[in-house]
DNA sequence: TAGTGGTCTAGACCACATA
DNA sequence: ATGTGGTCTAGACCACTAT
């Protein structure tokens, strides 16, 4: 502990996102205005305005001259891993995407998934397998297990038009993320979901998620090596990007 | 273009990158401080304040109360991708890194190098290939060409006490970089470098690096899948982290 | 003692959106 | 006309570092 003071711009950052991350402010909900600020906790409109301006910076709000400023929605995230919702994905490559149920129900923790999600052993843990093809050929195997009570009805939603990932984070905001990708070989099970040649790789991602400090869930995303790769574009912040893309 | 003219700290920030884009302003290279800026371009403090902040937060400059403001150095990197210098990640499992040097030469650029590298084809190259070893276990078979003129005595460098990548970003500042990870099976070549078991997959990560503008190396590198993995951890800005380390 | 960054204030002007 | 965010100013006090 510093004995200085902590600044008034970060008290009130960390005012608002408490508020956010308990739910008491829910995504596109008002945050209180620069003035209303002023006035309700007494400092200059240039504090105020750097905390609101430094949550923009960080994701949390969104801001809009004239208009006000608004929790964001979570739903696009500046991952560390570029692994978003793999339908998005899809959909960006002009494809379609569909989905094929394989299992959905409640299970008891084992005692790998009692730790990496933080709950007692044989806890009842919500659990999906699906396959995800792009134009019918599949290429993502999601095997997710969901702590009970963040999402009451996850076990009632129709997978073949909302991604298990994207429903979670419609739920409430991510705080964390934590990824880890291996190139393995497949059991011969996931060979056969995958439509995989004898022989060939699979790039396996598996990701933690944290929401309102603990974890929520765990997915382990394994693709076929040969139609699938993850990408990664890293730019410095404040300078006009060099190449590809991005034109607006 | 929109008619409103650019903000004042918007200018001043770029212009500082711009220094050190070129050059002109080196790593630990002493940036003008606020008063200086007051003094020179006519701004109150408070805008040279926001433009040498904001630089601060997107990593460009390194700022000690009492003392000054300078250049940073680009060494540890926020990439997308946490793949950082190989040397450092073994070093901080307490283990030892090794290098094993198999080429190093200069070679006419092919068609596939030429174009991610923006340079004509049959351009002089510099082309280094080399194994990293963590106790002695290979982990990474390095394979990089770099663009000549701009890392004048890179063939001349000792690669078994710095590593390729970390000899370039000392160079100069890191713009831009582009990663692809894929999940493949190796050449019977790769193979044998890497120690690597018979149907063992590799996880391999290419990269792309900009610095001045221009792409100026591309790297591949190959893993053995039993021995490597990739991990990130994304944690909001702003917000102290849930989870493991970080403690201070 | 002088210079640095870190913070804060109480005003100000502007473009914009809403009513 | 009012409120919003976006920017800017000319001061100020502080803790820290260097000399």
């Amino acid at each position: 502990m510093s004995l200085t003071t902590i600044p008034r711009y970060r008290q009130l950052k960390e005012l608002i996102i408490r508020r956010i991350s308990t739910g008491e402010l829910q995504p596109c909900d008002r945050v209180p205005s620069e003035n209303e600020l002023v006035h309700s906790t007494g400092v200059s409109r240039m504090t105020a305005n750097r905390a609101l301006r430094e949550l923009t910076d960080e994701g949390y709000v969104e801001r809009v001259a004239g208009v006000g400023t608004f929790v964001a929605d979570f739903k696009t995230g500046l991952h560390v891993l570029e692994v978003r919702n793999i339908a998005d994905e899809i959909a960006k490559r002009g494809n379609r995407h569909s989905t094929k149920l394989l299992s959905c129900d409640e299970v008891e923790a084992d005692e790998n998934a009692a730790e990496v999600l933080q709950c007692d052993l044989a806890a009842r843990l919500m659990h999906v397998r699906l396959v995800h093809c792009e134009n019918d050929t599949p290429v993502q195997l999601e095997d997710r297990y969901v702590v009970p009570g963040f999402a009451p009805g996850f076990l009632d939603t129709d997978f073949t038009d909302t991604t298990p990932g994207a429903y979670l984070s419609s739920i409430s905001p991510l705080q964390e993320a934590e990824h880890v990708v291996r190139a393995t070989m497949p059991d011969p099970l996931t060979q056969q979901q995958l439509d995989m040649q004898e022989g060939e790789p699979c790039l396996v991602v598996t990701r933690r998620t944290w929401a309102h400090g603990r974890p929520v869930t765990f997915a382990r995303l394994c693709h076929p090596g040969s139609r699938f790769e993850l990408s990664g574009h890293y730019a410095p912040p404040g300078a006009e990007p060099l190449a590809l893309e991005q034109q607006e």
